[in-house]
DNA sequence: ACACGGATACTA
DNA sequence: AGTATCCGTGTC
């Protein structure tokens, strides 16, 4: 693995914002990562734990770097990683991606979307992987068909407003790549 | 602007 | 079993 092994073992939001240029690889296909959201066990209604048994169990039972997928709105699959082992226990949800590898096949599980917005949101990008329901649980860090992988240069990341949550929409835990043309929705104003 | 769709966790 | 809610997308 080129992840080091202590990378999901720190507060969300510290991960979430280290995630944005690393690139995400799942059986030949991914990106780099260009934008991400943290969410926390902690004063974190948005967070599933918030309101779910299951998804505390899920924390509790699983080691870090575990991937967490669950079906949204009936419709489409959500990709977070659990952290935990820091100060705070939570997930990154991985929002968008720029697509570098396997961009035919992911076009193809697309349905012949531009490159642009092949994944430029959670449920678009699950969807060009062929990421579903039986990822549950699989670990990034373990799954030899998997790989996350450090940018060479720093990136140049922005804090934003998370998108599309009515508990907690306050939090400044959404992270992108500046200047990215691969988001879901645009940056906030920078200021 | 709105329809689409299902898992989860409530009420009882 | 019935209902409210949910971190979205494509097409209208």
């Amino acid at each position: 693995m080129s992840t080091r092994d202590g990378f999901f073992k720190r507060d969300p939001v510290t991960c979430a914002r280290e995630m944005i240029g690393c690139e995400l690889v799942w059986n030949g296909s991914g990106g780099v990562i260009v934008e991400t959201e943290a969410y926390s066990v902690r004063n974190d209604e948005a967070c599933h734990t918030f309101t779910r048994p299951s998804s505390r169990g899920f924390v509790k039972r699983m080691p870090a770097g575990a991937a967490y997928v669950y079906l949204n709105y009936g419709v489409h699959w959500l990709l977070n990683f659990l952290v935990k082992g820091g100060s705070e226990d939570g997930f990154v949800l991985i929002r968008a991606l720029e697509p570098t590898c396997g961009i035919q096949e992911m076009t193809l599980r697309r349905n012949g979307t531009t490159p642009k917005n092949l994944c430029s949101g959670p449920g678009k990008l699950t969807r060009a992987l062929g990421i579903d329901g039986a990822f549950h649980g699989r670990n990034l860090l373990s799954d030899p068909s998997a790989s996350l992988r450090h940018p060479s240069a720093t990136p140049n990341v922005q804090a934003c407003t998370r998108v599309g949550i009515t508990r907690s929409a306050d939090f400044p835990w959404r992270f992108v790549a500046v200047g990215s043309r691969f988001l879901s929705v645009p940056a906030d104003r920078q200021r």
